[in-house]
DNA sequence: CCCTGATTCGC
DNA sequence: GCGAATCAGG
């Protein structure tokens, strides 16, 4: 049942995945079957190339001179990942506590208990304190993080990385 | 060298 | 429309 094209479901999927900040071969990998390039090259298709772009990318080309192209740069916080579990390796940097994850609204912090399949699982905080809280986001379908969590979440593709077949041509 | 996305172009 | 090949940057 190999789908030749892209089906709406796919394409949703896809839309969704790019959106939320993972990378193309992340998505491929997801979506099974497909090459980082194709994925690359339906996004294109769709319009949706640009999100928060690496500059890098927008490079210019000999073959065809392309018109400027903005650079965007999103500030990163000086923190990331998953605090909870820094706090087992490393001092707590208490001079500097704020991370985007303190951006959390209060109203939307979860305990546990309040998890389900709809919210951001992603851990907050030392697990150990009273402080300590889940995202609580709304989860992307298929996925126990919020759209901001997911992409760190699958940040690291170590693994599962697919080498083209090159011949020769 | 690993990765990233962007673009081109034959199919 | 699709995606491999290629490119260019980090």
């Amino acid at each position: 049942m190999t789908v030749l094209t892209w089906s709406d479901d796919r394409v949703e999927q896809l839309k969704k995945l790019w959106e939320s900040g993972l990378s193309a071969s992340q998505i491929a990998a997801e979506l099974g079957n497909v090459t980082r390039n194709a994925v690359i090259g339906k996004v294109h298709r769709l319009g949706l190339s640009g999100r928060a772009k690496s500059p890098a990318s927008a490079a210019p080309r000999p073959r065809k001179a392309r018109p400027a192209q903005h650079m965007m740069r999103v500030a990163r916080p000086v923190s990331r990942g998953n605090t909870a579990l820094a706090h087992a390796f490393e001092v707590e940097l208490e001079a500097d506590p704020i991370a985007f994850d303190n951006v959390v609204p209060i109203s939307q912090r979860l305990s546990l208990l309040e998890l389900n399949e709809a919210t951001c699982h992603w851990p907050i905080g030392d697990p150990a304190s009273a402080e300590f809280f889940f995202c609580g986001g709304k989860a992307l379908s298929s996925l126990p993080y919020c759209a901001h969590h997911s992409r760190i979440a699958y940040q690291p593709a170590g693994d599962r990385r697919r080498q083209p077949p090159k011949p020769a041509r």
